[in-house]
RNA sequence: GGGCGAUUAGCUCAGUUGGUAGAGCAACUCAUUUACACUGAGAAGGUCGGGGGUUCAAGUCCCUCAUCGCCCACCA
């Protein structure tokens, strides 16, 4: 009988014992690969997916952090030269609304206040919030290098991702557009196809006499911004028209429309005649190029009908469409109307209607960039977890248009650029001084607008490694890039396009894609819903352990879990097992060693030996192909089932025997078996066994489990 | 209109190359004989959505149908 060390008589006290041994880690300094042990040379990187700066962790960020901080240790432990890079997200867009209900809450509005007053704010705000997102990454456990830890809007970042613009610029690739953009009315700001979100209406379709024909519309409010009729040129119907101008009645006069064939027409739907409005319909735009119309601008900004509106000017959309429908009505011009149930864009933060509007661009030209992308991941540069997201991401690459990367807020990097507002031309802010004339007679004024998020985080894997620095590029490419589903469009094909258009290479060559975490029935999680569920209250409750491991275990890359508290709970007992069987171990281990054979062994003892070496097989196997939850699982069943309740039953008798050769040997052999499965669930689970490790008798020197070798098999 | 995923125990979900169906919770029974009352142990519970096919063997592969969910999309 050896000593049990003190603290193992006292339950496990995770919220005793998380803070400590984290403390522990980040002194040994081995989160940090320069500081590793010689044996780790084969870099092994991830760039962690930078929270919001705005916030607490949600329990998706908790996912993330425990699959990255799993790969991670798993990793270290082969011998790799892990570097986890943290960041901290100003999150643009995201967090300027989110400051904006602050705002609105303190009766004060952004739109009354100066921008640098507001970015101030912002900043203070944003930089306080941080301090929380990066305590609840710590709560977790993550092992990620702290000195390396990077903000979106350090000056390093900002300067780089402003460069690369310029570089886009040059290459003709970054170009100054006037187009129908995605407009949110709230907000005040144009968004990109991704930051909108379609959403399912039943709006009125009104079938209006127009001159000869009868067009089918759910927006009568801008027919003073039709410049055309358009028609299919194979519609019979319609062929005397085509090319012909015709007369129609607007409610205060009557305009002249010329007809125009084009194919985008259907001529099942309505009428198959299509009233053009190409300043507030991207469809309708498109054919204003094609067949050179003119574009007439009835709504603004705020989404009131303008001067073009006659006696509607000054009315709110939704106003302005009841009394033209009146109006029009009363003229006997309204042939029919039907109830239509369609989708329509919204911003995906406030659900306010996209208002499609002419403006000022920068864009992206994606073709040549996107094929690139695609052409890296047909060649199989880039695997991905599942690998049906493949296919999806494809698909996107295929059919993707010009970025439009200009937003209308101060929460963001600056564009560096300086624009006509009589003309709309663009230039670069180093080629031109902001006052230089231009040729149209108007003046060149610096650029107010702010990059999309997604331009500067798209850059991330290269500017949280320093880029263009080189000292940490040896890093590049990465290995995983972890983050979840719903990031698909929205973040991996700009990562892959600027890892591919900055350095010539995929920034990483394996994405794992999770699902997203809903609550216990399954149903999304939402705070008007009032199902979310804090991770740092289950923290607090469970144990950051038993958090990770219930997170893991049943969950499948790419498919939604459902999160239940009770099932955290469960996972606490099998910390507590844990816990307990090494008490067990250790109170009748004492004073011995592993890693050496032992002379005394039983033919069950070998056979004990060789189903571990079978787990571990298995465990390893499922870690290099990236299945966690199997691995976990594996892990939990063999330590409950197996070791606990057959290894250890069958030792007892050996245990408390006279035979002190058989003694000797049971008990090397529980130590050996513990030791090993205590390694390996060191990915999941790696406050416990820390603090376990610490109790174990053979150490010569203080030595941290986070630096032991994986088991061999 | 396209694409994808799901359908397995009462609930939420696992089941890697085809080879005797698993976990958490809930419900049931027992236990405080020195690892575990911050519980532990045990037993119970499933014709794996329907139908067809391939195979010695199918939850797993193929076809088909049904239901649910998600994503994408310029039919106004």
């Amino acid at each position: 009988m050896g000593t049990i060390p003190e603290k193992l008589n006292k339950p496990y006290d995770p919220k005793a014992t998380e803070g400590r041994i984290y403390k522990l880690w980040e002194e040994s300094g081995f989160f940090n690969p320069d500081n590793l042990p010689s044996r780790h040379t084969e870099p092994y990187t991830i760039i962690m997916p930078p929270p919001n700066a705005n916030g607490r962790l949600h329990v998706g960020h908790a996912l993330t952090i425990t699959l990255e901080d799993i790969m991670i240790r798993y990793h270290r432990m082969q011998g790799r030269k892990t570097l986890w890079v943290p960041g901290a997200d100003h999150a643009g867009f995201e967090t300027q609304t989110v400051y904006e209900k602050k705002l609105e809450k303190e009766g004060r509005s952004r739109f009354k206040m100066e921008r640098q007053e507001l970015y101030d704010e912002i900043m203070a705000f944003t930089l306080e919030s941080k301090k929380f997102m990066e305590d609840d990454v710590r709560a977790l456990g993550a092992s990620c290098d702290w000195s390396r830890e990077r903000f979106t809007l350090d000056p390093v970042v900002v300067r780089e991702a402003q460069e690369t613009f310029r570089k886009l610029y040059r290459d003709n690739l970054a170009y100054r557009g006037y187009r129908t953009v995605n407009w949110c009315t709230k907000h005040q700001t144009s968004l990109s196809d991704v930051e909108t979100e379609n959403t399912e209406k039943t709006d009125k379709l009104y079938f209006i006499k127009y001159g000869p024909f009868t067009v089918a519309t759910v927006r009568p409010e801008t027919i003073f911004g039709d410049v055309a009729i358009a028609v299919n040129p194979e519609d019979s119907r319609y062929q005397q028209y085509i090319g012909q101008e015709v007369t129609v009645q607007h409610p205060e006069k009557t305009i002249n429309l010329k007809v125009i064939a084009d194919e985008a027409v259907d001529i099942e739907f309505g009428t198959g005649a299509l009233k053009i409005t190409p300043a507030h319909d991207h469809n309708d735009f498109r054919m204003s190029e094609t067949h050179q119309l003119p574009r007439i601008e009835v709504i603004d900004q705020f989404g009131k009908l303008n001067e073009k509106a006659g006696k509607y000017a000054g009315l709110k959309i939704a106003e302005a469409r009841t009394q033209v429908v009146a109006d029009l009505q009363a003229l006997g011009l309204i042939e029919k109307i039907e109830d239509y149930a369609h989708t329509v864009p919204a911003c995906y933060k406030c659900s306010t209607t996209i208002e499609p509007r002419i403006m000022p661009q920068w864009f992206i030209k994606m073709a040549p960039l996107a094929k690139r992308a695609a052409d890296a991941v047909r060649e199989g540069k880039i695997r991905f977890i599942p690998d049906n997201f493949e296919k999806i991401f494809l698909y996107w690459m295929d059919n993707t248009i010009d970025w439009n990367i200009s937003r209308q807020i101060v929460w963001g990097i600056p564009i560096p650029a300086l624009v006509c507002k009589k003309c709309n031309k663009g230039v670069l802010d180093d080629d031109m001084k902001a006052g230089t004339s231009c040729p149209c007679g108007g003046v060149f004024e610096i650029d107010t607008d702010t990059f999309d998020t997604w331009f500067s985080s798209g850059q991330w894997p290269l500017l949280a490694l320093g880029y263009p620095d080189k000292k940490d590029l040896a890093y590049y490419p990465t290995d995983v890039m972890e983050t979840g589903r719903d990031l698909i469009f929205k973040w991996i094909p700009r990562m892959v396009i600027f890892g591919l258009y900055l350095e010539g290479k995929v920034p990483f060559h394996t994405v794992y894609l999770h699902g997203m975490v809903n609550d216990k029935q399954g149903k999304k999680m939402s705070k008007s819903k009032g199902n979310v569920v804090s991770p740092i209250e289950l923290t607090d409750k469970y144990g950051a352990d038993a958090l990770r491991i219930g997170l893991v275990i049943g969950n499948t890359p790419g498919n939604d879990i459902s999160l239940s508290e009770d099932k955290i709970k469960g996972y606490k007992h099998f910390c507590n097992k844990m816990w307990n069987a090494t008490r067990f171990v250790l109170t009748n281990a004492g004073d011995m060693t592993v890693d050496t054979s032992h002379p005394d062994l039983t033919s069950r003892d070998q056979e004990i030996l060789a189903e571990l070496d079978t787990v571990i097989k298995n465990v390893t196997t499922h870690f290099e192909n990236y299945r966690f939850h199997l691995a976990g699982e594996e892990l939990y069943h063999y330590f409950w089932h197996t070791f606990a309740d057959i290894i250890i039953e069958e030792m007892k008798p050996r245990l408390s025997g006279t035979d002190e050769a058989s003694k000797q040997a049971a008990a090397w052999i529980l130590l050996q078996v513990l030791a090993t499965t205590t390694k390996m669930l060191h990915p999941f689970v790696p406050f416990i066994t820390e603090e376990l490790w610490d109790a174990f008798p053979f150490h010569k020197e203080e030595r941290l489990l986070i630096i032991e070798a994986w088991p061999n098999s």
